[in-house]
DNA sequence: ATTCTAACA
DNA sequence: TGTTAGGA
């Protein structure tokens, strides 16, 4: 199917899908006119590639591992290539990482503001002067 | 009508 | 990512 039909089956813009081909995560053939033409699975492997995003996977990453998961309808399920789980563990580890970090972020941010709620109305005034 | 590349917003 | 120009 060309990308046209693709992008219909699948939701996902034809712009999209090009950007998807250019960070390796599909490799559609060339019709002798140069339009592209994708396999029957690539519907599934653009479902799959939109759930690793979801995940917070970078494409590059993605690339590698796309082969290695399989889709039964509902979730995504690591498989065969060796090594697959033990990089999703990483990949889990660096977002719970990311979460402490951004949660003392938030602390910080929270005592800040909170010894600052005296200055709310000069504050306020300031800002609406300077929207 | 459909797709392609490149490039700007 | 969306959109658009200029072609095939």
């Amino acid at each position: 199917m060309r990308i046209g039909a693709l992008a219909r089956a699948t939701g996902v813009s034809q712009r999209l899908l090009r950007y998807y081909e250019e960070q390796g995560l599909l490799r559609p053939t060339r019709q002798p006119n140069g339009y592209r033409e994708y396999a029957e699975a690539d519907m599934a492997a653009v479902r799959r590639i939109r759930t690793l995003i979801q995940a917070g996977l970078p494409t590059a990453v993605i690339a590698h591992i796309l082969a290695c998961v399989h889709d039964d309808g509902t979730h995504l399920i690591p498989s065969t290539c060796p090594g697959v789980t033990n990089h999703l563990r990483r990949e889990q580890a660096r977002v719970v990482d990311a979460i402490t970090q951004l949660r003392t972020a938030q602390q910080a941010l929270d005592e800040l503001l909170g010894g600052a709620l005296q200055l709310s109305r000069h504050d306020t005034a300031e800002e609406t002067r300077h929207p």
